[in-house]
DNA sequence: CACTTGACCTGTCCGC
DNA sequence: TGCGGACAGGTCAAGT
């Protein structure tokens, strides 16, 4: 499910509930969904909650952070009062009386307790690319980065979250109809004209899905359960079959390394 | 080495 | 109505 925007969104809505409360219980409900020891939560209290490409991080006191994936179908939901559902796999409860339920139908996400000094060593960290909305994404950075990816499609390419961080299938088919490049054009064929061009269309639809809180196809949902409205705004993603917002085209689904990919075939002709 | 495919899971939708 | 197959926001490992 969720790309940056959608992490971002939770980010958002949860920082604002939970920094300052503390931890008073964890039930793991699916064993595959955490990694790490639950009991060594208990009794910490919240003090930051941060997002660093799709994974969110929730740093407790005692140099313990709790990270999230939430991969294709992960939710996090605060509540009180509401019941956990048929795909909760991880429950928090805080010293509020309210719960955060980790849903997750697909299991592909994960929660894991690490120890600070893990994240600075940590792999993870290291291979994510820069984040596309701080300032240290500049088109130099993002060129260099593309081309160790000469021969892939551009759509691959920016989708690896070691060249940039947060993007995934919604944002790079946005991204890419921004930039008017067909998204199975091989990097190494780009202008300097087009890699500009694709920089600043990835950040503009990074920062639009933000504004409109997030895309909900079936899945995704804020931490209060409410779906994000971007993708009555978007340009291709889900729209193959109707008219291109731009020139009235037919927008067109094609597969590319694997993943369906939208495009409107006026406005990102060009040589593949 | 660079790129593609399959696997991880569950659910829904579509065609027969 | 049932059944099989394709596909769904992501990322690894294995295969070519």
């Amino acid at each position: 499910m969720p790309e940056l925007p959608e992490v971002e969104t939770i980010r958002l809505g949860l920082s604002r509930k939970i920094i300052g409360l503390k931890i008073k219980k964890v039930q793991v409900i699916n064993p595959k969904s955490f990694i790490g020891n639950p009991k060594i939560l208990k009794g910490q209290k919240v003090l930051n909650v941060w997002r660093r490409g799709k994974v969110l991080g929730i740093q407790l006191f005692g140099n313990i952070t709790l990270l999230f994936h939430l991969k294709m179908s992960g939710q996090l939901i605060f509540t009180k009062g509401q019941k956990p559902g048929k795909h909760t796999r991880v429950i928090l409860d805080f010293d509020n009386g309210f719960r955060l339920f980790f849903n997750d139908q697909r299991k592909f996400g994960w929660v894991k307790v690490t120890d600070n000094s893990q994240l600075e060593i940590g792999n993870f960290f290291k291979k994510l690319g820069p984040e596309p909305l701080e300032k240290d994404f500049s088109w130099q950075v993002f060129k260099s980065n593309l081309m160790r990816h000469k021969s892939l499609p551009v759509k691959a390419a920016i989708m690896d979250q070691t060249v940039v961080a947060g993007v995934g299938n919604i944002y790079a088919a946005e991204a890419l109809f921004l930039a008017q490049i067909h998204p199975g054009k091989k990097v190494g064929v780009l202008s300097g004209v087009e890699i500009k061009k694709l920089h600043r269309g990835i950040i503009k639809s990074l920062q639009d899905g933000i504004a409109y809180r997030g895309s909900t196809m079936t899945h995704f949902k804020d931490t209060e359960g409410k779906k994000g409205d971007f993708l009555s705004h978007a340009f291709v993603y889900r729209r193959e079959g109707e008219k291109c917002k731009k020139c009235k085209s037919m927008i067109e689904k094609i597969r590319i390394s694997g993943r369906g990919t939208y495009l409107c075939p006026n406005c990102q002709s060009g040589v593949q």
